[in-house]
DNA sequence: TTACTTTGTTTAACCAATAGACAAAGTCGA
DNA sequence: TCGACTTTGTCTATTGGTTAAACAAAGTAA
């Protein structure tokens, strides 16, 4: 068993976290007041915040406004401590970016995938890292760590199970990874990626259970409760895509019928009829534009569909908050309002009342900003304590 | 935000808590088993199992068995230490238990309930508790608190949102108990309450991620994640009987479509085509026992669709366990073959893994026990610690 | 009888948080 | 300009938890 039992050691790192969440969030600010935010003694305060300060993490800019007394000196987290590399594996390309420990996109890069082995993507994800390593401006800390997000089942320990679009299954990537690069590296699903993403840095800030639907060439769902990531028994919680909505649908390749992602992913566009003018989102978003009607009305056919698996997921999990992400985000305008108007009628008022539906802020940089989170998050060594 | 902060009283609950579990749970033990199983070093233990023995909770039993040295002095979590009330509320009776601190039942009462109005269940409820409250044993502490089942919506407060079987809407019933009885009082929903009994004394014993079925007149779910009750933004997750599985189904009085419990619960007893020879589903099983066609076909029916939204909870899920309770698991042999037989024809290869379907243990009073040990949970007071 | 084990307690040291005193640096009214 | 008051941040002694290590207690085995 050997769990993590408390001596001082464990204090210091809870409050030292406390403190660091506190000031990223409410800076700039001075000691006393987050000593005042926090409950923390002003002595304890000034001593994490020295420490802090050694360490390079938080940074004093100077004295603010007074009010009435000694003017206080303001504290900064320091986001230029150190960087982090975030990748996202697609079907047809991988991008990476260079981030700083705020999240803030450094450099970008973009690559084509003409193939999808194991041994080639691996080759390819080693020279984008290193490049993006090499773009790293000088800092304290360097690139702490690299996280990356994959279309796939991914377990605790950073192995590849099941990425059936890849066609790859048990590969242990983080420790090949981590071999190759000498650095840290953290493996997630592409969906969860992508909810981290956002709860972080975009459209579910300030939501403290988030549900993110990731939609695109299938769905997949990230689930954030109580602010941490929610991976179900094995790591594999959110395969919300082979939800039956349908009893008695079509058979789904995985076993099941009628699954989600057969009505309001990207997988109706091959069986359509009559066929559309295109097999893919950006063009079909394109015909739209130009109020192609059987184009629009597939679109507000999805958002039905994608509205009827919203509220299945709302009932059982009651979140603050839904962000949509993925390629379907860009068809916003003409699956969000079929989409709402089923949630609204099916869902629970009560469940109604506290929720919101919004779409991913950070576009389709949801995943990989939120792989190089994962990334981050490791290093500054978040700590949480519950008291029931 | 003034959250939890770090101090040495905070270290010495965590260890006590961490002391008290490794002895519950791997009892009869010595402290230096404690000491090896835990990581706490032998002083802190004795320190603390001093203290634990000094408010009657933990008990020395005797010597026990050498192995080459001192023999052990070994401890035993005293369960007679105090006693719990819990109650549940069903339709059309009221149960009640008795129990010590692990969940032992001490003594039982049960009631019909006739009307449904607030003030009468209350006062009905009130009468119950006290009288299962004079039966209590002389113990330290004696009744530590009462735990309340309820089929219906509860918010963390311990106010009712919205049960609508008993046509109940915002009802603190917490603060009305507590007035009435002077005694801590703990609300929970009746699926969620079933969950942590099962999770504690029943089929759930050592699964971390758990997901409690309960089939009744309705379906709710509790899901426990990471040993713990999962509740949602606001008090009231798992309301999964009115998850869709059938887009265009049949119209529910929730607002939704295709809602599972039209499909799989006792809802179906009214609109079954020909009749069912009653509507209740005790009847209905001794007329299954009798082999009746038709009631066997109906439970099979059921079995197919509790299966499919199973399937879809244990996708989205992962859990390591599900478990299902509540009056329809009394007609387990007609509905667990085809279920079975959906769930593993259906559920994700990689999720039928690590899973397991399981009946509930603790028969009907999976809530009433889990009620009760809500009420257990706040006395003791744990505490968790968790490091990413 | 002796050597070795295992259990549990005692002792001194350590260290983080804390209250409260205090120093530093400001505002504001007369 | 002066003095009263405020606010910020540090310093000091104290408290109270864990810990390592020594030690005492109580056994086994040869």
């Amino acid at each position: 068993m050997t769990s993590i039992t408390g001596d001082q050691a464990l204090v210091k790192k809870i409050n030292t976290s406390i403190v660091l969440n506190t000031i990223t969030r409410y800076a700039p600010l001075s000691r006393a007041k987050v000593s005042e935010l926090t409950g923390l003694n002003k002595a304890t305060v000034s001593n994490l915040v020295q420490e802090l300060c050694d360490h390079h993490l938080v940074e004093e800019i100077g004295p603010g406004e007074s009010r009435g007394g000694r003017k206080p000196r303001l504290l900064l987290f320091n986001g230029k401590a150190g960087c982090a590399v975030g990748i996202e594996i697609r079907l047809t390309q991988m991008v990476g970016v260079l981030t700083d420990l705020e999240g803030n996109i450094l450099a970008e890069e973009e690559k084509q995938l003409e193939r999808h082995d194991l041994s080639f993507v691996l080759e390819t994800m080693t020279q984008m890292i290193q490049a993006l390593m090499g773009m790293a401006p000088a800092s304290p800390y360097g690139v702490v760590g690299v996280g990356v997000g994959v279309p796939g089942m991914v377990d605790g320990e950073g192995n590849i199970l099941y990425a059936p679009n890849l066609g790859w299954e048990m590969a242990p990537m983080r420790q090949l990874l981590e071999d190759k690069l000498g650095i840290q590296v953290t493996i997630d699903n592409e969906a969860n990626a992508g909810a981290q993403g956002e709860f972080r840095f975009g459209a579910g800030r300030d939501a403290k259970h988030l549900l993110y639907i990731s939609a695109g060439s299938g769905i997949g769902s990230g689930i954030i409760i109580n602010g941490e990531l929610y991976k179900g028994a094995r790591g594999y919680a959110g395969e919300t895509g082979h939800m039956t909505i349908e009893a008695d649908g079509r058979a789904c390749t995985c076993g099941n019928r009628g699954c989600w992602e057969l009505y309001a992913s990207e997988k109706t566009y091959a069986s359509a009829a009559p066929p559309l003018p295109s097999r893919h989102t950006r063009e079909l978003v394109s015909h739209a534009q130009h109020e192609h009607p059987q184009v629009v009305r597939h679109f507000a056919d999805m958002g039905r569909f994608l509205g009827v698996g919203i509220t299945n997921l709302v009932n059982s999990f009651n979140p603050q908050r839904v962000v949509i992400g993925g390629p379907l985000a860009d068809a916003r305008p003409w699956i969000a309002g079929a989409m709402e108007t089923v949630v609204s009628q099916r869902t629970l008022p009560y469940h109604r009342e506290v929720m919101e539906i919004t779409f991913a802020e950070l576009g389709s940089r949801s995943t990989v900003i939120g792989a190089a989170y994962s990334a981050i998050s490791l290093f500054l060594g978040p700590v949480r304590v519950s008291t029931m």
